[in-house]
DNA sequence: AGTCTATGAATGAAAG
DNA sequence: CTTTCATTCATAGACT
């Protein structure tokens, strides 16, 4: 299942990649969105989330789909052992 | 009393955690059973580890999945500039 | 004492 | 979705 490609196919330039930070707002806010049920944002709200966090900083429609992936993996995991 | 470090003026997760110490018996038996191949153990491989790593000292699951994780990484770069 | 270095921990990004 | 890779942060321990 592939959601949104965000390398639009093959890779081609060497791009940065610089690493998203996201800061306590945004991870608050994402936070809300996860704990209120929403694990899996469909494709039509992601432009509605990343308008609401583009007030703090500027994300990309792959950052909040990472995060989003890794928050509910790892929450399923419960690698972590405390927290 | 929280000396939480700042990060250039950022607040990082003020996420005050015990750092895990293996002993040198628990090295020992990590290092045995990277060199034997498992350099990434299977989830269910995890929790047998731990019960023989228990011996010593109480260690979590996450504990060993951050020590494969930075042994099999480590491995390969010598370590870039320290950070 | 201060400074390095090694490494535990964390997580964003990506691969499978 | 699961698993792996890469980068980063924090700090214990070694060294000076």
């Amino acid at each position: 299942m592939q959601p949104i490609s965000f390398r639009g196919g093959e890779e081609r330039t060497p791009d940065p990649k610089p690493r998203w930070n996201p800061r306590p707002e945004q991870i608050r806010i994402l936070e809300a969105i996860f704990n209120s049920g929403m694990v899996n944002p469909p494709r039509e709200e992601i432009p509605r989330i990343r308008m609401r966090l583009q007030e703090y900083d500027q994300v990309g429609d792959a950052n909040f789909f990472y995060w989003f992936q890794n928050r509910k993996s790892r929450s399923k995991n419960k690698l972590r052992t405390g927290h």
